[in-house]
This record gives structure tokens, C-alpha cells and sequence, in this order.
DNA sequence: ATCGTACTACTACGAACAATAGTAGTAATG
DNA sequence: CATTACTACTATTGTTCGTAGTAGTACGAT
């Protein structure tokens, strides 16, 4: 499984955030860390996440704006799908699974699934 | 979320599948690492795994025996509630969730959330 | 043209955690 | 009572992450 440290995460979150590529200038100002970090912090931890393939990058002017490779939502598909499949009993891990979320939550499980893979 | 690395996560395996509380010895024996690690350093991994809680252990004569403190399933399902609770958008994380499990899996989810949650 | 600014590449080091294991002490067993 | 097996304590090394400096380069302004 992809495992992040505290500030990868908090940098993925910004640019989970951002409706746009963002640069390291632009991260760096919306962390919100205090104190804030080194610009060249930023940029290595950009650029291992780009190493990772967590993120992709294209040029802005003579900067690299990053966005990520995949949705906050689909990452957090994928490591449940990933934790699902390391488990042994299937059907027992999504039981226990279902008892750990709400009622309505189960709901909303249920009519995504009657909506989507539903009615071919 | 509770990380483990990759011998820890080996040993983790091993209690797992035992039907019995397992000493240090014994996990050592079914690792089946090559080349085998030291007595003490599974010793220390199943002391730090105790430290973290993912642990317990009962006297077996003058040796510790170790038994998970939680099934496999339970940690699989603990842990993907964290990943879907870290989610910002739930629903979009469940729709890519369905979408990544098999039709048949799918089925067995509804099945299951029927006869559990349902007829209250 | 060149000077300053902003960005990049390269490099390095410290901190935390994981992997690895030795040594010394102690208890059981024959 | 000697040998063996286990524990506690301690130490070292490796890996990943967080942190950042320095040097180089391109661009924009004057």
C-alpha cells in the first residue's frame, strides 16, 4: 500500500483542494503550516510524491505546477480495495466492514449500488 | 492509521493463521524467511507489535505466547472505515469503491447488509 | 545588456521507525 | 548442577521522511 508521512499528506491535501495545477510557491502558501516550511522542503516533497506516482506535473512559465494522479476519492478506493484484498475471508472483512459504518450509510451504499451497477 | 512494516506485517501473517497463541519460537518456525532471522529479532518485532496494541500475550510455560488482539478481518475492516472516514466525499468514495469490487462481491455486500442491518 | 528575482537540480543531514541481533541473566529439565 | 531455552536490556544499521542549503539558470525589468 502507497503510505504517506504527515506532510505528504498534508501536501496532497492542498492539492486535492485546488481546482488547479499548483505550483510549489502555491502549496508552500496554502498549508498553513506554522512554522512554514522551507520552500525546497516542498519542492523534494513534491518531488518524491512525483517519484511515487502520486502526482503529475507540467510546466507553468519556468515552474512545475502538480496535480494529482487521482481524486482524493479514488485514492481512498483504491487503498480499500487494496486492504480488502489483503485479507483473508472476503466476505467476513466486508461484514464487519457494513458494522462499522451508519444504517444510512448502508443506505447510500445500497442505492449507489442499485444506480450503478444495477440496472445494466 | 496503524502501519506495520514489512516483517512485522510477515509476523502478523503468521499469528493470524495460527489456531493458537504462538511463541517466539514458534512464529520463527512458520516465518519461513530466508535467510532466517535472529530468535531476537522476532522477539523484539512481537514486542514492539504488543507496544502498538496489535498484540496480546499469555505465559506458556517460561515463554510469552502472542495472539492477535484483533482477526484479520476486523483489522481489514477497521482500517478501510479509516481510509473511507479520511475520504472528504463519502459517497463519491463508495461509488469508486462498488466499482472496484466484482459484481459478485457486490451482490454478496447486498446480501450481507440485508441480513444483518435489515430485518431489525 | 545586466541585474535581481524566482525557480530548479543537486546534495546533505537529522529524526523516527523498522530490522537486526548480541549479551547477560534466569528458570526449567534432565 | 549443568545444559538449554527463554527473557530483558541494549546497540547498531537501514530506510523513509522531513528539513533545508547552495549553486546554477532563465526571465523580466530597467
Amino acid at each position: 500500500m502507497r503510505r504517506l508521512g504527515d506532510l505528504e499528506a498534508a501536501v496532497m491535501e492542498v492539492l486535492w483542494s485546488a481546482t488547479e495545477p499548483a505550483t510549489v510557491r502555491r502549496v508552500l502558501g496554502e498549508l498553513g503550516r506554522d512554522p512554514e516550511p522551507a520552500y525546497t522542503t516542498i519542492m523534494t516533497v513534491l518531488d518524491n510524491l512525483h517519484r511515487k506516482g502520486m502526482v503529475t506535473r507540467e510546466r507553468d512559465g519556468r515552474a512545475w505546477a502538480y496535480l494529482p494522479a487521482q481524486s482524493r476519492e479514488d485514492f481512498a478506493a483504491e487503498t480499500m480495495a487494496e486492504v480488502l484484498d489483503a485479507a483473508a475471508d472476503r466476505s467476513a472483512t466486508l461484514l464487519r466492514f457494513i458494522g462499522r459504518i451508519s444504517p444510512e450509510e448502508q443506505a447510500r451504499l445500497r442505492e449507489l449500488m442499485d444506480r450503478n451497477g444495477g440496472p445494466s
